[in-house]
DNA sequence: GGCTTTCTTGACCCGGGGGTCAACTTGTTG
DNA sequence: CAACAAGTTGACCCCCGGGTCAAGAAAGCC
């Protein structure tokens, strides 16, 4: 069984509805940019200039629709800060670079925080752009490990959870105080430092699906 | 003009009518406990074994509701944590103490969760709770930096925007990883001594209507 | 016990979001 | 240009949560 979108683009397609479908891309991308993936469908539809039901004719699932639009740039943008924060001198300054830059990243562009923490596990595309960014952040903060200035017992589990709530924070934040997030971001970076280790940490690391469970109730739940 | 629960309590009521106030009350307390203040109000009335009907005619308003049951308990605990704190001999495990102190109590209730960050504004006894509670970190914060151990520039609104990620992270992770909430803790409380201070914040602090504004949404967006 | 007043009930309204589908339009193709 | 297939539409369904209110039940008072 072929998933909705895919099929539909191999076959061709009548000219309407390509026209439709690339009004509708062009919609979503500008609402999940502007409010998240989760907003109305009916919303994105409508401001496409089309009903609501092409749009389930031609993705079937937001999920889909996701994956359209949304996939490669998170994955570009993603990549590219955890590209450059390897290509620091100082692993610290790398690591420290890719917090904050996948940070604001995230408080400038709703979608690209849902990419990050809010799991849409659906969205296959999607999960293998995740992988990658677990991946590169992996490796950023092992080598931060190395060369020592880094916390040991800091894990890339603890890393998504920072980043997952950094993120709720800068949604709230956005109106209000845009940047409010930084702050927190500072005093965090602080205190990862190896030379601001105090003593064991109070609990064990959180294994990988804790963590995906974690993500996934962080934007449900309220 | 009164309000409607206490207009109600002042007068007599009909016999039933207490008693339904009542179970609705003890329905009340639960949900709240269980899944926050946000619990649908006819589930509420359906864990009573009560018409929603009557839950609207005898408070009129979740707030109502939230004033009668949740403020009394959550005001009780909340106080005396600070007071504990401000006990201690050193100022800074006073400090750390309180941090942790309500943030456990965030994880394990996620009606104080909603209290201390949530926002549920028209519930007058309750804003006057985190007035108090306000101003008791406000001594907690100043005390531990006049000893010097806490840096000088964190704010009572950074501790409350702390509060706020930490009973979202809390509530997420309640099923999947309880306790995970330490980790964040401990991380930030090691960058908040002043000997992690590594440098001046990248922004200034928020005033204290920003930080209303932010807890406002950091409940109500997602 | 009857009569009044108070209270409770549940059907009903609203809006919002997800999703389906018969009837209609409009491309496309011979 | 006609006829068929492809695509579109919007009315319709669902569930949920908040909220109202006329009719009926129950308490209290004499």
């Amino acid at each position: 069984m072929e998933s909705h979108a895919t099929a539909r683009r191999n076959d061709r397609m009548r000219a309407d509805a390509q026209r439709n479908a690339e009004k509708l891309r062009a919609a979503a991308a500008e609402l999940f940019q502007e409010r998240g993936l989760k907003v109305p469908l009916k919303e994105i539809a409508r401001r496409a200039g089309v009903s609501h039901g092409t749009l389930y004719n031609l993705y079937g699932t937001r999920e889909a629709l996701i994956d359209e639009v949304v996939t490669d740039l998170a994955a570009g943008r993603l990549d590219e800060v955890a590209e450059h924060a390897l290509s620091f001198g100082d692993a610290w300054d790398g690591f420290a670079y890719y917090i904050e830059k996948v940070c604001e990243l995230q408080a400038t562009d709703p979608a690209v925080a849902d990419v990050v923490s809010g799991r849409y596990p659906r969205a296959e595309l999607l999960m293998a752009v995740c992988g990658r960014a677990q991946a590169a952040s992996t490796r950023i903060i092992e080598r931060a490990q190395r060369a020592g200035s880094l916390r040991p017992d800091f894990t890339s589990e603890d890393l998504l959870l920072v980043f997952g709530s950094s993120a709720l924070l800068a949604r709230a934040a956005a109106g209000a105080a845009p940047g409010a997030w930084r702050r927190g971001v500072a005093f965090l970076l602080d205190g990862l430092r190896t030379e601001a280790v105090r003593g064991p940490l109070p609990v064990a690391p959180l294994t990988t699906q804790q963590m995906y469970d974690v993500l996934g109730g962080l934007t449900v739940n309220p």
